[in-house]
DNA sequence: CGTCGAATTGATGTCATTCAACTACAGTGG
DNA sequence: CCACTGTAGTTGAATGACATCAATTCGACG
């Protein structure tokens, strides 16, 4: 926990802070998610967000099938949260769990919006970061359409180049949509091609 | 034309519009797309969203290989952008393009937000379509990784289903993923299983 | 009636999955 | 400290799903 960045550090960094808000935002509870733990199961309807200030969750689904398909990862200052069934407050079709024992700040449904009601500039950052999601939504279809396993995997690395190897292969398989061992596969090819 | 829906009247189902507003409504430019035109092409910078009053629109990339990947389709009473060119202001990765002669009212980068000010509602009513659009976005990620293309195939007939009919095998099977040879093969194998 | 593009069909190839066996390694208890 | 167990990862062989390529048919339109 040494080198945490606190929620409050965090927002500082794009917006500026008055110190009553500061104040709110260290008041926040923070609460500790074992890896294997939830902070949220198929079915229920989310009532947090969640900043990681340390560890590591996935956001996922699982299908008819029994299979399960990693829509996102959320590693230190990050948010996690099913924006969907929070904003509409309907059961979520998702799973958020720790891979890592994982550290959270608990941010509640309204949070946001009253603090907002004295820091206007909170209202332009959550459009903001609803367009960065919807940017990265978009991106993650196109590759899903264009790319190989290979060039799937590649891609990730190349973009969570930081969090890559906290991530075991099952679940970076689950993320990439294709099978462990066919992950297995396209690793070793790669490790071979570099010598 | 006989049965379009103005852009005013489709807002009024969810939101009370003042005369005011419809006023400006009215007043905004319609453009007429044919078939194989664009709306934006990929490169430039989006300056507008569209909503459409009669035809089907488009939305695409092109990867590496110079294969189409619709991200989406959207007909009468829809709205189209790149909502993230057009935020962000920065280059689209995609194309607009008409699938049949269009009708679409051109709405301009600030005329929301302007509106926003005389009618608060419509911040709302951008908050809730970016999170549909979310929501829309990850189902889309979950059935991409678990389905198969005769999966998709169904349950694209079942979300859209009054207007699969008017979109071409070819540009479906771009939309799905999938080669339209296959696509055609699946259509196949699912009408003998009818008879 | 002829032409052009879209859709179909068949033959073949490729990539990824599946299933099963095996290996590596971390955690547990004797 | 070492054997035991469970889990993750690897590897091989067989299979399956979809892609590709090429030939043909269909259908709209001039």
């Amino acid at each position: 926990m040494e080198y945490a960045i606190s929620l409050a550090d965090h927002l500082k960094k794009y917006i500026r802070l008055s110190d009553n808000t500061i104040n709110e935002l260290t008041n926040l509870t923070t609460r500790t998610v074992l890896k294997g733990e939830f902070l949220l199961r198929a079915g229920e309807t989310s009532r947090y967000s969640y900043y990681v200030e340390k560890g590591l969750l996935s956001y996922y689904s699982i299908d008819e099938k029994g299979k399960y398909h990693i829509i996102q990862f959320a590693a230190e200052e990050w948010f996690m949260a099913d924006r969907c069934s929070l904003f509409f407050q309907q059961p979520s079709p998702y799973f958020i769990e720790a891979i890592e024992d994982t550290v959270v700040t608990v941010i509640p449904l309204d949070f946001f919006s009253k603090l907002s009601e004295s820091e206007p500039a909170f209202v332009e950052m959550n459009t903001k970061a609803l367009h960065h999601h919807i940017l990265h939504l978009q991106k993650r279809i196109h590759q899903l359409l264009s790319a190989s396993a290979e060039e799937r995997y590649k891609d990730f690395l190349e973009m969570y180049s930081s969090i890559a190897a906290r991530i075991p292969q099952t679940l970076l398989a689950a993320y990439l949509g294709i099978a462990p061992e066919s992950l297995s596969r396209v690793r070793k090819e790669i490790a071979q091609k570099r010598s």
